[in-house]
DNA sequence: AACAGGGGCAACCGCTTGCCG
DNA sequence: TCGGCAAGCGGTTGCCCCTGT
């Protein structure tokens, strides 16, 4: 049976031979695929249009980058997938070259046994319950990681070594590509250890800034539009600038919440203290605005967040412009509105608008999150936090947090 | 050398989404 | 608002090749 839209005509099907392969591409480069129903006809291909798109996509695109995936990609494809799922175009997108149905084999046949090798379910990502048992004792999700970093305790069988697998790192040279500076494979999301005040983040992607102090130098390219003085810090940079710190996460005080990521650890997860998964979230969110470089006020009245600026904490509503003037990114609106120790939040990430809408329990519901996941914007992040507890499937990181 | 089994990969299938009249 | 069409996407299938016996 063929598709519905060649139903009409004979359509040859199977493996594509050389001359087929020439037509095509010889056809493409001319002419373009502005509809792929024609294509076959004008390019003289006794293929259906469906067919002559996928090989095109999946095999004879000239920007394919061929061959056996680096060690990279292969940290860059499991760490998004934490956070994806199985969206295999999304995953794609941070991988230069690659198509979705080339990481979604490269997944099924080799990064799947890896993890179910290294005791790791990887749909969740999670522990599978025997390893669980072997490495922690049995600790379950929300448990403080006894290493107290929040990284994962399980080596890779290459000798990557939790170093690329644990903690959270997205690239993103796609879009960086379009840049007039080489750009930084990978990133991480480090924050210093010193969780005062408000919050900071910074995408440092060109190498221009390292950020690591609690509160933005002066004369830091990016405007602090809450007026707020010191921070928590988060510092999206390269991953070759060096190390900052702690290499954990800390968005959330005193919630009981529980990601995937924390389960990598065994419980502890990207968090020191078992909250994680908004980190990675943004991360997420971050790369794929990759050119963003932000500056994020906490929302006042966030719990566990002292020093805050009194205006700010009588602010119900911060809007950050989150704009990139260097490299012509369209300027990105980050707002939070808080409540401080909300119960409940929706987040709303709506690319049409360039808006994120992060209400406050982000940061420390300790009971039910409801995030509103709009978008993914071309992968963004999903930003759960709250759950009370709750499970952590995949599954549930994306849509029921 | 021949065969069987498994793995990897290209291609297909069918559902969803977005656009347009 | 609705229906048709094209494109996008994820899951699945089937073929080919490699390896072990």
């Amino acid at each position: 049976m063929g598709h519905h839209c060649c139903s009409k005509q004979k359509v040859k099907r199977g493996l594509w031979s050389p001359e087929e392969d020439e037509k095509l591409v010889r056809y493409i480069s001319e002419h373009g695929h502005s509809c792929w129903s024609s294509v076959p006809k004008h390019a003289g291909l006794q293929r259906c249009g469906k067919s002559c798109r996928l090989r095109w996509i999946n095999y004879l695109r000239p920007d394919l980058k061929r061959g056996t995936f680096s060690e990279q990609e292969e940290r860059t494809i499991i760490d998004v997938h934490r956070i994806l799922g199985n969206r295999w175009a999304q995953i794609a997108k941070h991988l230069p070259g690659r198509t979705d149905n080339e990481v979604k084999n490269f997944w099924n046949s080799c990064i799947k046994k890896k993890l179910i090798a290294q005791g790791l379910d990887p749909k969740t990502h999670n522990l599978l319950p025997a390893s669980k048992t072997l490495l922690h004792g049995g600790g379950g999700g929300g448990a403080a990681n006894p290493s107290g970093n929040g990284l994962a305790q399980f080596q890779s069988s290459n000798g990557a070594a939790a170093a690329g697998t644990t903690p959270f790192t997205i690239s993103s040279p796609a879009k960086a590509a379009a840049y007039d500076v080489a750009p930084p494979a990978l990133y991480d999301v480090v924050l210093p250890a010193n969780p005062a005040g408000g919050m900071l983040m910074a995408h440092d992607h060109h190498h221009h800034h390292q950020v690591a102090a609690a509160a933005a130098p002066v004369g830091y390219p990016y405007a602090d539009h809450g007026g707020n003085g010191g921070g928590v810090l988060m510092s999206f940079r390269d991953q070759n600038a060096g190390v900052h710190g702690a290499a954990s996460m800390d968005f959330m005080n005193g919630s009981s919440s529980s990601s995937s990521m924390e389960q990598l650890g065994g419980g502890g997860g990207m968090s020191s203290n078992g909250n994680g998964s908004f980190s990675a979230s943004m991360a997420a969110f971050m790369d794929e605005e990759a050119a963003m470089w932000a500056t994020a006020v906490a929302p006042p009245g966030m719990g566990g967040l002292a020093g805050m600026d009194q205006v700010a904490q009588q602010q119900k509503q911060q809007q950050v412009l989150v704009q990139d003037a260097a490299v012509g990114v369209a300027p990105t609106t980050l707002m939070m509105h808080g409540g401080g120790a909300a119960t409940a939040g929706a987040m709303v990430v709506d690319k049409s608008v360039e808006m994120v809408d992060v209400s406050s329990a982000v940061y420390g519901g300790a009971t039910a999150t409801a995030f509103d996941l709009d978008l993914m914007v071309e992968s963004c992040g999903m930003f759960c936090g709250g759950g009370g507890g709750a499970g952590n499937a995949m599954e549930q990181l994306q849509w029921d947090c």
